[in-house]
DNA sequence: CACTTGACCTGTCCGC
DNA sequence: TGCGGACAGGTCAAGT
């Protein structure tokens, strides 16, 4: 669920709301999703002031005054939102889209000045937040391996190209999944790209023409900037950093659209099918093996 | 090494 | 109505 336009909306909304604001207090209940040593976060969390929010692949980063950052990843169903009496007062209509925080799945939560609040929340417990050293955080595993971004101006089509022909035997919708060949991408906007481009999710890399992979990495571009127009898509969980949901959702073509006919076949109906293990939707016109 | 599958979790939905 | 099972999808570990 949050891919990258979702972490980038939460991104942008951070940086409104939360540069400047010092730490106060730090509570977790879920040592999965807050494995800091408390002694960590007495001495570079708490009075440390935020000074800036960055986003890489689906990794947020809030970064803080003592040189050291909170490095988030949302996985499937987590959640950053702020909450500050600035912004938000008791009976606020916003707090009617999130309910009352914290809620059971609040997992960690940072008191912050001027009566301002900020929940991790993440019902399935898959996602995390540590506190690392800010310098450090390009040599954390994720950081080293994963690949370029897609909206970034110097990453060529032909380096898309040499970098999907890595993964030339397995599925082309398998490889833009794969971090390591670009950042970002999930299942709703790989889905998403494949129709725009005309390539049924399940063909080799190896059997997909050059001009195919071309106009991928094209609508993949395209539909990642229109999502972060819109906020992010919201399916079941994603809010932004506001309590929010995206809407991109509605402007979906095949994801979540089984059912209902293809923008340029409306006589044919999408289709959910199953590929590299995830739910996949297809036209099965458009997008022929 | 390349590639696929299962595990991690919890809430929701579907069929009986 | 209750209950079991499938499903949701990001990433990593373990398997082939």
């Amino acid at each position: 669920m949050p891919e990258l336009p979702e972490v980038e909306t939460v991104r942008r909304g951070l940086l409104t709301l939360l540069v400047g604001h010092t730490v106060k207090k730090v509570t977790h209940d879920t040592p999965k999703s807050f494995p800091n040593a408390m002694a960590d976060v007495e001495q570079f969390l708490v009075g440390a002031t935020v000074t800036d929010i960055r986003r890489r692949a689906k990794v947020l980063m809030i970064d803080l005054s003592s040189q050291y950052s909170l490095v988030i990843h949302l996985k499937m169903t987590g959640q950053i939102v702020y909450r500050g009496e600035l912004v938000f007062g008791a009976g606020h209509p916003n707090d009617s889209l999130i309910g009352t925080l914290p809620d059971r799945s609040t997992r960690v939560e940072f008191e912050l000045d001027r009566g301002a609040k900020l929940f991790f929340n993440d019902q399935r417990k898959f996602g995390w937040v540590r506190l690392i050293p800010t310098i450090e955080i390009p040599n954390i595993d994720f950081m080293k391996k994963v690949g370029p971004e897609p909206l970034d101006v110097n990453f060529t089509d032909k380096e898309f190209i040499q970098r999907l022909q890595r993964r030339k035997n397995t599925t082309i919708k398998a490889a833009i999944l794969d971090q390591t060949v670009l950042a970002g991408v999930g299942n709703i906007y790989a889905d998403e790209g494949l129709w725009g481009a005309k390539i049924h999710p399940a063909t080799r890399v190896k059997d997909v023409a050059e001009n195919k992979l071309k106009k991928l990495f094209t609508e993949l571009r395209y539909i990642l900037e229109l999502s972060i127009e819109k906020g992010g898509s919201t399916d079941r969980n994603y809010v932004n950093a506001e309590g929010k949901k995206g809407s991109y959702i509605s402007f979906a073509r095949v994801f979540r659209k089984e059912g209902t006919p293809c923008q340029r076949h409306p006589d044919t109906l999408i289709k959910k099918i199953k590929v590299a293990g995830r739910g996949t939707h297809i036209c099965p016109e458009c997008q022929k093996l």
